[in-house]
DNA sequence: TTAGTAACTTGATCTAGATCAACCCTACAT
DNA sequence: ATGTAGGGTTGATCTAGATCAAGTTACTAA
């Protein structure tokens, strides 16, 4: 039996070769051959409504995704209820590799406005990286990303001043999204104030403020989620805030 | 040219198979044969003295390393000369991971003790795990462990008061020294106060103050680096403190 | 043995930022 | 168009925990 081989304009938009987030995303680097193997197990366009889940908390690994368009929040539910984010992501970037370990996930990756994924099936993704040796190394290069990336938010958490970690999250935003090709100095923030303050340690009402503060001394402009950057070298030395010299940030001895 | 073939009993109990980490480490779960061949990549028995550096912040990635004796802090280190520690590691825990991303060490690793380790070549790691599929998972789970250790962190960092910190840190140390073989509730501390203060983004006075507390509360009996874990039930308690309900932890809405 | 230093403890004070409270938007539903 | 709810802002107050200060160990080196 002989299938045809009509090409429509619509799937072949779709595959890793033509997509815009290409260098951003887990192909990066690699072959056209292989690129093809890894296009064939990947499960295109995934379509996620706003405030759904790509996964929940609990739930078995069957597959990671990486983000095609729109936004995601990955937090963790405690016990009593709360919730803790633990990160944003955004179009290029891969979700759910903290399941890799339990082979369940451990946190819950929720749709932050309407979004699209494309899905990877984990076992098959683990059984190409063994054929294809940039596969695997992109692979640990992601996570490896992904553990750098938690570390610096520790840090920021850990001992930096309210202001410093805000300006720190918006430079950060704006890098990532000058990196897609979205404007490095103006942008909307798909998530709330509260999602804001909850993935930084702190209380709404102190983003606020501090939006407040960043407007009148002019490094903002701020219009609902609508960011501009007006001072980007004040917001720079904002966040690479030095921390007071205390006994508990000694120099290494 | 024959090559003589005596094995050396200060040799064979340094191999994987003979390892009393083995579950814990990077082989866990390889089969008789796999063994070998990573037992042939490894270097064993690299020996740190205290305060020396296993890494530095900034050095090009050549290996990994698993600790076999002894701990390890990890840290940043800011612009202003100040630290922020990332982790403290134990025997069985693979080190250096977080550099694959840019092939260069982005945190130090310094001995807490005299320590020793089994350094792994990162080269001939990952082309190793091409042929070892089992390898392969093993070391994605390991950095998928990784990043929810870090994540734990974060949340700790993130929302819970101090008290919550420090007795889910060593409720932390409890739980994977015993995993190790050591007491669960009778342990030492390899790292200062002041170490620990830094890791849980607070001030020496206060770990101080709450180690006493808990003494006094009968929970723990502390020498120095010395503790005893008095009431494990009590301790836990505290370590799962619930975050109060307020808006930036809000319920999934 | 003793001087010197780093780690640790304890108490007194201070402050960044949380909490409480009141209000204002803007979007959506009736 | 109008009511209503969720998100956002702003001000007043409060507090956990940082900072400052002053010892007290306990280890290191000569």
């Amino acid at each position: 039996m002989i299938k045809t081989q009509v090409i429509k304009l619509s799937e072949l938009k779709n595959h890793c070769k033509t997509c815009s987030l290409y260098d951003l995303c887990l192909p990066m680097g690699l072959e056209s051959g292989d690129l093809d193997s890894l296009d064939n197990v990947i499960k295109r366009r995934q379509s996620v409504n706003k405030n759904n889940f790509l996964y929940r908390m609990g739930e078995p690994l069957k597959s990671v995704y990486a983000v095609r368009s729109g936004s995601f929040k990955t937090y963790l539910t405690n016990p009593d209820g709360t919730e803790q984010i633990i990160g944003f992501s955004l179009p290029g970037e891969l979700l759910g590799m903290d399941a890799i370990s339990d082979a369940q996930h451990v946190c819950t990756a929720k749709a932050l406005e309407t979004s699209s994924v494309c899905e990877i099936p984990y076992d098959r993704l683990e059984t190409l990286a063994l054929e294809i040796p940039n596969l695997q190394h992109q692979l640990m290069r992601l996570m490896s990303k992904e553990i750098q990336q938690d570390q610096n938010l520790m840090l920021l958490l850990a001992q930096m001043p309210a202001e410093t970690r805000l300006a720190s999250f918006l430079l950060g935003m704006s890098e990532r999204l000058s990196n897609r090709g979205y404007a490095a100095n103006d942008f909307n923030l798909s998530m709330s104030r509260g999602d804001i303050a909850n993935l930084l340690g702190m209380a709404v009402e102190t983003i606020s403020r501090l939006l407040s503060h960043f407007q009148e001394n002019g490094v903002l402009k701020v219009e609902r989620k609508h960011i501009t950057i007006l001072k980007l070298d004040t917001l720079r030395k904002l966040a690479t805030h030095c921390a007071s010299n205390r006994s508990n940030s000694s120099q290494a001895s």
